[in-house]
DNA sequence: GTTATAATTCCATTAATGTCGAAATATTTT
DNA sequence: AAAATATTTCGACATTAATGGAATTATAAC
């Protein structure tokens, strides 16, 4: 992934209101969500809802799937991981050592 | 860290030439680089950098240190890493498996 | 076909961000 | 103390982003 897509991608997630997006829609795993179940979880006016998601789509974090009246969203867990594999591999010395403590981040994920 | 924080901070390296910046700091590792040093690598204005670095600055994801006229700029390493494991966290499903392949990021930094 | 539900698009307003030249500050050198 | 170097702050302008009410589209149910 190119620098430009992925600092596009990261000003995605760097909002709150598309971060905690962000965070349901994982919560939700692979089946995602629907619009309105977001709304209803974030409490925020349909518009703006609507507006967020069009933006994360727009970069490939998520994706929408009509069924029926409703919309589900799903995130692109491939383009997330691809994204948090783009910055891990910046944060490599030149030398081939890598400058953030991988098992902290292991951590991390294994006490959710 | 708390949402807020986090996507303050996922916002400020979701900008192109502070990604850049970013990518430099790393590769320049703990001892840092100037902020001359930097501009050079980018062919940009000072005033510009100036701006992006104080961005940085302000949420804590690189630091200054004055050593004579010469201002040097080193990443927030621990900070970086914070981020990168509260995105993690968050990548896990409620039932504790992580949704992200661990071993695709660990193979993502081995090769650098 | 009219009503209800789900979500988007449109529009206007307000606020934040990005850019960069010129002036200012800090430090060192002569 | 004047000149040179490194970097920031100021100020102005242009662009983009965020918000939410009202109107619109899409689908289903009656």
């Amino acid at each position: 992934m190119e620098l430009e897509l992925a600092a596009a991608r990261l000003a995605e997630l760097g909002h709150s209101t598309r971060l905690a997006i962000f965070r349901i829609l994982v919560k939700a795993g692979r089946q995602g969500l629907s619009v309105g179940d977001i709304q209803q979880q974030l409490d925020i006016p349909g518009s703006t809802l609507s507006h967020h998601l069009a933006r994360m789509i727009k970069v490939d974090l998520l994706q929408q799937q009509r069924e029926g009246r409703t919309l589900y969203c799903q995130l692109q867990f491939e383009v997330v991981e691809s994204l948090l594999g783009y910055l891990y591999a910046e944060c490599c010395t030149a030398d081939g050592q890598p400058l953030l403590a991988m098992h902290n981040i292991e951590l991390a994920s294994a006490k959710c």
